[in-house]
DNA sequence: ATTAATGCAAAGTTTTTGCATCCTA
DNA sequence: TAGGATGCAAAAACTTTGCATTAAT
C-alpha cells in the first residue's frame, strides 16, 4: 500500500491488507480482525476498524455494503459484485457496465460521477 | 400496500407507508421515526424497525446502503441513486444500466440476477 | 527523540428481541 | 376472540474513541 508523508509503515497494516489482497472473499471487518488475529494476537478490533477506514480513505480498498454487513475488498479495478440473499455472500462479478449510459461521461444532473459500484443480488449456485 | 393473508393492517404501517411514498429524501430508519413520531407520538422504534424490514422483505421499498448509514425508498420503479461522499444525501438518478451488458439477460456464472443497484458516487451541487 | 500507531477498555451508535398488552379482522 | 402487531425496555451487535504505551522513522 501507498505510504503518505508522515504516515507510518506498521506490521499490522501489512498484514491486514496483504489479507485482503490474498483472498476473494470479501471479509467484514470482523472477519479480518479475526483472521490476522491468528498471525499478530496481540491486535486489537479497534486497530482493525482504523486500519480498513484508513485504506477505504485512501481508495486502496473498496468496500461493498450489504443490508446487513460491510465487505472490503482490495481489488479496486473495475467490477461489480454479486451477493447471495440466501447466504450473504459476495462474487466478483466481470461487468460492462462503465461502457454504456451515464457511466460513458460520468455526468448526472446531480454531479459529476467520481466512482460507482454495482451490485446484483440473487441466489448463488452453491445454496440451489 | 400489499396485505398477505394473516397479515393485519395497523395505522403504525400505514403512515411509514405514506410518509415514504410521498417523499424522495431516501431517510433513514431513524429518521422514519422521528417524522412518523410527530403524527403518531406513541410509536416505538422497534416497530418502526421491524416494519421497515417486513416492506424491504415483501419487496414494497428498497434499501440504499451506504457506508455508514441505510435508506428506505417506497419508489421500486427501475433508477440508480446518486450519493454526495460530503453530505451522505441519496438522490435518484434515471439509468439505462438495465438494457446493457450483464442486465440483458441477468444471468452470471454464479446465478441468475434477481435485482441489482447501481450507486453513483460524488459531490453534489449543493455541496459544491 | 519525536510522534504516529497500537492495545485496551469504555462509550457511543444502531438494530434486534422478549414479553405483556393492545387492537385488527 | 384469536392471534398478529405494538410499546417498552433490555440486550445484542457493531463501531468509535480517549488515553497510556509502544514502536517506526
Amino acid at each position: 500500500m501507498a505510504i503518505d508523508r508522515k504516515e507510518r509503515m506498521t506490521s499490522q497494516k501489512s498484514f491486514i491488507f496483504g489479507y485482503l489482497k490474498g483472498t476473494k472473499t470479501h471479509p467484514t471487518a470482523e472477519i479480518v480482525y479475526g483472521e490476522i488475529k491468528k498471525k499478530l494476537p496481540n491486535i486489537s478490533q479497534g486497530t482493525v476498524y482504523r486500519v480498513l477506514n484508513n485504506f477505504r480513505e485512501k481508495g486502496e480498498v473498496q468496500t461493498i455494503e450489504t443490508k446487513d454487513s460491510i465487505h472490503f475488498d482490495a481489488d479496486i479495478s473495475d467490477h461489480a459484485h454479486f451477493i447471495c440473499e440466501q447466504c450473504g455472500k459476495v462474487y466478483d462479478v466481470i461487468d460492462e457496465c462503465s461502457k454504456c449510459g451515464i457511466l460513458k461521461n460520468k455526468k448526472t444532473k446531480v454531479g459529476k460521477i467520481n466512482k460507482y459500484k454495482i451490485n446484483f443480488y440473487g441466489i448463488c449456485k452453491q445454496c440451489k
